[in-house]
DNA sequence: CTAGTTATGCTCACTGGGAGCATTATGAGC
DNA sequence: GCTCATAATGCTCCCAGTGAGCATAACTAG
């Protein structure tokens, strides 16, 4: 029995490009001319990219300018369905999370609130907006119409297993499927030919491409709990409140200020430069750097986010 | 500019199958004459596999008979060279993590101890085996033999933070690519062409196939501790001792009886069932099950494995 | 009945994190 | 210069979670 039959399938690198900039997540996005907004995506060369990451950076690189520091795979996304567009072929996408400070808007793209495309996960603000009082009205409702009581009853499960409380940031992606389960996206009623939903659930991408952003999401809150990544997205010298609100920004939660500084300081990964922050209003803050060296004496050194 | 070029690859999806009998883990290796043993590997049925896992599925199923319950995709392997026998056409391969309970040796395929394969990540014995001491010998070898002072310090750091103290677990990926690139294992001689290593690390696998293995491990190890992952691997009954043997099997550490009782009874994760396992010595356990309703009352129920 | 073995109950000390009060240092407006 | 608003920073108190270990209960083998 053959050990390695295998599938030719047109694959492509997808990236969800994050930078943290005025206390809000923004994510690169392209524009082509009557189509939604979509991922930035690249082909692999197969000649010249030894790694599938390389093949990122380069097309990255040649495409927007940005030379991209972090770089993570996230998923490969191989559903039939996912590109309506294609021809018998398997269109297979490879994504990565990839952050970078913030700069000037790259060639042929644009940063998009990362909260305009999933309202729902900007928790800073305890009272629920209009938007996502209405999704939770609409979920709400969706659990009440299930065919028989288990259904009726797994819906109102998950939906409070996923809506909270407690809030769990991690589980951006897992609130998104239950959202599209929901039919209460646009992309549902794209890929089945349903009505639209009544009501707004965010700016929709092409594709999958909302879905592999939830997806960044999810992990990079997951990621900055227990790795030092929000140094990637910060310039390298910050205050304290800089570093909150970016975290804060992140895990679209707030944090408390005196707990997460002493957290901070205490777990060793940032160190003084004895130099001030020219003040708006208030006492200056110091700036602060990022000390490596952490990693050698914590395991597994992130930003304390309480998530649970 | 296009969005959306594609590469041709050729794509496999590739399975480790884990499952923990006897205290120890294991995982499904196909052989082939005259190779090493191999993860079972299959094509995706472009035609029939609505999604890649489905694909798994399907294939697994057919080959060895096995209907795994749990599974997750791993990562998604695309090196130039991780396939040295293919011709000019990139082999891509999408790990699979899959979890079933103990089974009857199945179809074509058997079962291989995990730490047979990855003998440094079992860290239940406080001594390390002579593997073990033969391989923190030759790290310190390999850090010492840098170029320069500075690739010297980056070394040593690199071996103590993977190898501890304080031991983490979930750095088993870490480990395995920081003993490849210090030309420990037999994949380096082997893709290279260089001298086989003196020491001995563990039962290779074909391809890049232990690599694969030990990202199934971390991830796994990463799960437990905040998903309900262990349950997969036991029967329906269990007592609390067999949960915490299959969970250090998995970590690779050992734990405190006491409290891991106290931690698993207090998470609400499982609910005793009355029944008394029978005893071949000492008092009998009660028999507990999982409880699948924790999900609705705490958001990332997993078992304590106090990696740090 | 005794020794050996495992299950189970419980205590104690320590730590990390949640919450909030108090003090210090600055700019803006008068 | 004085006062107020605004941040930064320092510190305390409390509590839940957890590491460690002692003590007791319930079995089996002889």
């Amino acid at each position: 029995m053959m050990a390695d039959a295998a599938a030719l399938v047109a694959m492509t690198l997808d990236a969800v490009i994050v930078a943290v900039s005025q206390g809000r997540p923004r994510l690169l996005v392209v524009d082509e001319p009557g189509q939604p907004p979509a991922l930035p995506s690249g082909p692999l060369d197969v000649e010249r990219d030894a790694t599938l990451e390389l093949g990122l950076r380069r097309w990255v690189r040649s495409r927007t300018g940005l030379e991209v520091g972090y770089v993570e795979q996230l998923y490969t996304f191989g559903d039939r369905d996912r590109r309506p567009d294609a021809g018998p072929q398997r269109q297979v996408s490879v994504g990565y999370l990839a952050l970078v400070e913030e700069t000037e808007p790259p060639l042929d793209a644009r940063w998009v609130d990362v909260y305009a495309l999933l309202p729902w996960e900007d928790q800073r603000d305890p009272e629920p907006g209009p938007e996502e009082a209405a999704i939770r009205a609409a979920l709400e409702v969706w659990a009440a119409q299930g065919a028989d009581a288990d259904v009726r009853r797994e819906r109102a499960e998950r939906v409070a297993v996923n809506f909270g409380p407690p809030w769990d940031g991690i589980r951006a992606l897992e609130r998104y499927e239950l959202l599209y389960g929901a039919h209460l996206l646009p992309e549902w009623a794209r890929d089945t030919g349903a009505p639209p939903p009544g009501i707004d659930t965010g700016i929709a991408l092409r594709f999958d491409h909302r879905r592999i952003a939830a997806t960044a999401l999810s992990r990079l809150r997951g990621k900055l709990t227990y790795r030092p990544v929000v140094f990637e997205l910060l310039p390298e010298r910050f205050s304290l409140l800089e570093l909150q609100h970016t975290v804060e920004a992140l895990a679209g939660i707030t944090l408390h200020k005196q707990n997460f500084r002493r957290l901070v300081e205490r777990s060793g990964l940032v160190e003084g430069t004895g130099q001030r922050a020219r003040s708006q209003a208030g006492r200056p803050a110091e700036l602060f750097r990022f000390r490596p060296s952490v990693q050698r004496e914590r395991p597994r050194p992130g930003v304390g986010v309480p998530y649970r």
